[in-house]
DNA sequence: ACCTGCAATCTGGTATACTAATATTCTAGC
DNA sequence: GCTAGAATATTAGTATACCAGATTGCAGGT
């Protein structure tokens, strides 16, 4: 018998909050590179069956982010430096894709503006979870004004590879929300212009701008 | 019992397979926009168990060709410009990329030379199936040489709705496999002079083509 | 004739049992 | 002490049973 809470909702689809809650751990580091994973484990510390669990896995599989070896076991993918490269490089061209297309037509940028300011909020008082949060919601709002909402779950799909690297390095750094606003405020000022270069320049240099080393 | 051949290979992985089927089926409307699908109804079909098939039309759900209804039913997405618009838009500037990038940094183009002479000879014959694999042969070739084998991956699971698209339109319409070819030279050309710009806007021509109306 | 409510039926979601293949451990033999 | 091989344990894959929610059709009331 169980009764410790598990974080899982019952009431709603297990196979997306499984996916979340390992994706997380695998992004953070919670489970390490080439770290074995077990079904029946998992199965049971969530007090679910293996059937839901499963299905998460096999999103996270198609991710890149755990290998299935049939009858041998599931590792957690290797950080792999090439794989890091390509989905950065999927995310940029997204993403500029996006940005081009809304310089290119113009559409009403009111929402994008009033996210941009609960950003500055944010970003003022160092509240680096609500930021990280509307950044997120940031980008997936650019998506979906560009009539692309699918591209923001494509780029959902491949930034965790991105983001694992991030975690890594992120020991001790000083947050960058800052920068990021201003990276954001620089991209939504030259859509607005009608800059269609000039926005995907941006765009380009803010998703590379996470992989920066440096300060 | 049952003793119909199914079409599938016991010793390898079935979900794939089921996949593959039902894609098929999907894009060239043996199953149409709308139908309903019954897990039960297609295990007992291929005579395997709703388990792998469930693990096949997740993928197809993720791909947007299935849209499942908790309770309810499975059902083929239907046909929307929206979606097709998109997923065409992605193609684009997931190829556009990755020519841009071959024709930014030089590789070896022997591979793709010998693949464009085959193209040639089914193009000359008009083996409309043979053209067609080589046809995805030479874009995964593309997206391998640049080193990003991932863009290929998310074209296919994209592309379903163009070709889809493409099945809806091609009753009686001739080939236009020595167009298509014509196309491919082009690119290939365009990359070995370092043309990005010029190879990106022919790659953007060249998926463009499959979808216009005329000839 | 129409609306309402209940019940039969069908659906996808989940739990569990079983299989076959792989990895590991232990042991027999040298 | 070491190696080869067999027994054991563990794994993902598959099949089946069960569940709860949703739809549908009919019965009965208005």
């Amino acid at each position: 018998m169980r009764v410790m809470d598990t974080g899982l909702d019952l009431t709603k689809p297990i196979p997306p909050q499984l996916y979340e809650i390992l994706r997380q751990r695998i992004v953070d580091n919670t489970l390490q590179p080439g770290e074995r994973i077990s079904e029946a484990g998992l199965a049971q510390e969530f007090d679910v069956s293996r059937t839901p669990l499963r299905a998460a896995l096999q999103q996270l599989a198609t991710d890149g982010l755990v290998s299935v070896r049939p009858q041998v076991g599931t590792l957690v993918a290797s950080l792999d430096v090439g794989q890091l490269n390509e989905a950065a490089f999927i995310r940029s061209a997204l993403e500029c894709a996006v940005v081009e297309k809304l310089a290119g037509s113009p559409v009403d940028l009111g929402e994008l503006d009033r996210m941009l300011r609960w950003q500055a909020a944010a970003a003022e008082i160092d509240d680096y979870a609500t930021f990280f949060r509307l950044d997120e919601a940031f980008h997936a709002k650019l998506a979906e004004l560009a009539g692309t909402p699918t591209i923001w779950k494509l780029v959902q799909s491949v930034k965790g590879h991105v983001d694992r690297q991030r975690y890594s390095m992120m020991a001790g750094i000083p947050m960058r929300s800052r920068r990021a606003y201003d990276e954001h405020l620089l991209i939504s000022d030259r859509i607005r212009n009608g800059d269609v270069a000039g926005a995907s320049k941006a765009m380009a240099d803010h998703v590379a701008s996470v992989l920066e080393l440096e300060q």
